[in-house]
RNA sequence: GCCGCUAUCUUCUAAUUGGUUAGGAAACCGGGCUUUCAAUCCGGCAAUACGGGUUCGAUCCCCGUUGGCGGCACCA
């Protein structure tokens, strides 16, 4: 089942299929690819489906799909033969796994280390008031942890005493009191484990050697490790990473907008770019550099220079970088880009059009879908009469008299800038190229005449031209 | 409420083991180039949360305060 053994480091993300997958998510699982990658070790992905009223294939399927598509491959896993993500094994999956857990839930019973609690959830409820009422710290000490039920949820009996500590990598020494933890909930029943169990269970089994996972996490690790003494396993080394933040600073979800990494891809971004900007976040290399490719990435990470704070997801800045990426890209993959995004606006475009449009849009785009906001140039625009007149003071009578000039010497577009230009020059060049751009646009601003009549072709500017003499009569 | 993490421009961040005019990037503003919008080039704005220490000297080390965030499920 396990395909690829490499010695050394084991990292993992370990994500639940409980929603789409979240920019937080991927950047954990960048990090731990990176880790992996820089230290010759390997990176895995387990699916956290325990909770099998939210889980959900779609769910799945998405985390997997958008992983790829950000270039972060696993290095091992079971054997797929049909499989909708590159690479060439499938995911553990904690459904799978339930003989596991259950096997380390009967000896830990056996020991004596957990029991059966058969408080209802409205007893709990009153006992968590209580403690709320008089100012205690909210855990559960049952008063079963000692009883023979065999009904209930599985708890942890918690007579741990006095702290526990652990060695942050990025943040140093964290101390617990255990006693402020409770006899806190291992599973539901023998074969349904709940996550702070399984994650134990999982991350023993796969021999996992670093959890990098968000700060959130933080609380759970002393949990962890009580779990993790009680059956004599290792403990992990732990590199908490900071959040990623909405414009409040809170812990960026839906409503701060999206949230899905899918949804960038959708939007425009390239994988790339993404990669790109949430390794940033967090995270900096020595220099002044911005550009960062993956190879570049899995050769400069390092731990200690991720940050200790949150950090604001700032889309300005990711926009940036996609610019920079689209800028950078050869015109060819471009256009291959842009196609989805322009038939989906404006049906299917011949090649040679494609082409075109790329090129001159090349130095303007931000994201590919910025093309479906240029419908000039695939269908003759309407617009207010006067738009036409150069810094709107123009005579209507001089616009017309240079689209005149124009329709008269209009000639092969690959001749026609520089036979017009003598004649804008002469003219002044916003009296004559002004009308004429938005002859074509029909928008305040837009690509330069000589570009659009590039995509556009003689005819169509042909007829715009005329269009617009029409118009100003 | 309890526990924990955290603190440099609006945002992402840099500043060898304490000595810098506190640097870069995005955004924003101004200018060059330009028919417009971009791209590009040049310039500008803008920060060490507060209070104590330690020290000849603290962004940096220590303590406290305040703020921000996270966790406290039969979710993960």
């Amino acid at each position: 089942m396990i395909s690829k053994k490499l010695a050394g480091v084991r990292t993992r993300i370990a994500p639940s299929p409980t929603g789409w997958l979240h920019i937080g998510t991927a950047r954990a699982a960048l990090f731990n690819y990176l880790f992996a990658r820089r230290h010759g070790g390997s990176f895995v992905v387990r699916i956290e489906d325990t909770d099998l009223e939210r889980s959900d294939k779609k769910f799945e399927a998405d985390i997997l799909e958008g992983l790829s598509w950000l270039g972060i491959e696993w290095d091992e896993g079971p054997i797929v033969d049909t499989r909708n993500y590159k690479g060439d094994y499938g995911p553990y999956r904690q459904t799978e796994r339930l003989d596991s857990y259950e096997h380390y839930l009967n000896k830990l019973l056996e020991q004596g280390r957990v029991f059966y609690c058969a408080h209802t959830a409205q007893e709990l409820e009153i006992e968590h008031r209580a403690q709320m009422e008089t100012k205690q710290a909210l855990r559960h000490i049952c008063a079963h942890r000692d009883a023979s039920n065999t009904e209930g949820i599985i708890r942890f009996k918690n007579t741990a005493s006095g702290c526990i500590t652990f060695t942050d990598c990025i943040r140093g020494a964290i101390s617990f009191n255990t006693e402020l933890l409770g006899d806190f909930s291992l599973a539901k029943n023998i074969r349904a484990p709940l996550y702070n169990f399984a994650v134990v269970i999982d991350d023993k089994e796969m021999a996992i050697t670093h959890v990098l996972r968000g700060e959130d996490h933080i609380p759970n690790t002393p949990k962890q490790i009580l779990i993790q003494d009680a059956l004599a396993f290792e403990r992990p080394l732990y590199a908490h990473l900071p959040l990623i933040l909405g414009p409040d600073r809170s812990k960026l979800s839906k409503r701060h907008g999206e949230t899905s990494l899918n949804a960038y891809r959708h939007e425009g971004y390239l994988g790339q770019a993404l990669v790109n900007f949430i390794a940033l976040l967090g995270w900096n290399p020595d220099d002044e550099r911005e550009i960062f490719s993956l190879d570049e990435l899995e050769k400069e990470f390092s731990l200690e220079k991720v940050q200790k704070s949150g950090a604001v997801f700032n889309k300005e800045k990711l926009q940036w970088l996609n610019g920079e990426y689209i800028r950078r890209m050869d015109r060819e993959t471009l256009a291959a880009n842009l196609y989805p995004f322009l038939q989906e606006s404006f049906g299917n475009i011949p090649q040679d059009i494609l082409h075109r449009v790329a090129k001159i849009e090349q130095p303007r785009l931000k994201t590919f879908a910025d093309v479906q906001a240029l419908p000039f140039l695939f269908k003759d625009p309407s617009y207010e009469k006067e738009l036409l007149l150069w810094k709107g003071i123009q005579e209507p009578v001089e616009a017309a008299t240079h689209l005149r000039a124009i329709e008269k010497i209009l000639c092969d577009i690959k001749d026609f800038e520089k036979t017009l230009m003598p004649y804008a020059e002469q003219h002044g060049k916003g009296n004559v190229l002004w009308p004429l751009r938005v002859a074509l646009s029909g928008q305040a601003a837009s690509p330069g005449p000589f570009e659009i009549m590039y995509v556009i072709g003689k005819e169509a500017t042909l007829r715009r031209v005329r269009n617009a003499i029409a118009l100003l009569k």
